[in-house]
DNA sequence: AAACAGTTTAGATATATATCTAATTATAAG
DNA sequence: CTTATAATTAGATATATATCTAAACTGTTT
């Protein structure tokens, strides 16, 4: 997973000292001791927040003699704010693969929480049977139908006489959104429950 | 000065927590409780996070009845990367300005420290007239001309017989860059040690 | 080999922040 | 007007981190 690396390269740029290093070798390369001198730091501190830039890969380092040179990795800046759009922009290309893992699991709740004739006997108290039950009914719905609460109401009671706490249920869960009193299907990807941001 | 604004888009999204955030919500609305839901989360905590990404205008809100939607901002993420990198790469368009405001001091340095056939009475003890003699000195070396150590010794010791000190004093403070034992001037704007970075 | 200069490591401290629970506020429903 | 639901605020705690001083390390010069 790269997201660790996402998160490093912002944790290296999210310091105001650590900016305005970046800044002064944006001008040329420059050793510790200088730059702790332009910046009022001690050296420690400077090392410190070298090493934080140099995890990031953002800058580079050479040696002459006793004295360290720090110079900006300009490809290595550019390449990761480009890969952190990336990654916050990916479309949920992830997260369909175990979409049908959990059948058996389906298969228990249709048989133990419905009746025969389709009706929900109870609302499951079980967090992960809660959620089929509901996708079970929910997913009898139009995409792209815009209902609203009344309608939504008399599609539920065949299912279940509190269609109150399974409205609020759809809602809370992601599978219908609520905009002014409308209800609408959520696309199915924002169904998904079962962790798949890694 | 923007460093902070770019300190606060950096932080913002310095946190998995946050990462994961956004890339939820990249897939669509969503209001707190289901975040907190799917991060494993409570919802204090989310909405602690939800001001962080808000206060880096990295995504909006809008709010139905009691519940609050949040989706991501795409033109402000993207902004605030372009940003960033500007501020980076900016080379020294400002630190210009002050160039000239000091001309007193170098006066007073030259009368007391230097004797009329141009040798360095004595190193100045205080930081900015030591930088001023220095930079006396060292101006009158060639830009773009590549010395020896040799060279430079040579050309220091009709200043003052501490020519090692003073060449040392040369790369620490950033007029001259050595490498493999080879010296030559930094360019003028790297002198600049009246803090130009605010 | 002794001294030195630049850097790094270790350890201490203070500030920042991610997270939780409990209390409060805000909006809606009955 | 009372209750209920979602959100926020307050307060507590634990972890992270920015900074310093002092000590150790490393390569250079004498």
């Amino acid at each position: 997973m790269q997201l660790d690396k996402i998160v490093k390269y912002h944790k290296a740029l999210a310091d105001p000292t650590r900016l305005r290093m970046m800044l002064i070798l944006s001008q040329g390369e420059m050793h510790g001791h200088a730059l702790a001198e332009k910046l009022n730091l001690s050296q420690p501190t400077v090392t410190h927040h070298a090493s934080k830039l140099r995890e990031a890969a953002l800058i580079k380092e050479r040696r002459d003699k006793n004295t360290v040179y720090f110079k900006l990795n300009p490809e290595f800046i550019t390449a990761s704010a480009e890969a952190s759009l990336q990654f916050i922009f990916a479309k949920g290309v992830e997260g369909m693969e175990e979409q049908s893992s959990d059948n058996s699991l389906k298969e228990t709740v249709l048989r133990n929480f419905f009746s025969k004739d389709g009706r929900l006997r109870q609302i499951p108290a079980q967090y992960k049977k809660k959620l089929i039950a509901l996708q079970c009914i929910v997913e009898k719905l139009e995409p792209g139908v815009i209902y609203t609460e009344k309608e939504i109401n008399e599609f539920i009671k065949p299912f279940h006489d509190d269609f109150a706490t399974i409205r609020r249920e759809f809602i809370m869960h992601q599978f219908m959104y609520r905009e002014n009193d409308k209800y609408e299907l959520n696309p199915q990807e924002m169904w998904t429950h079962w962790e798949y941001v890694k």
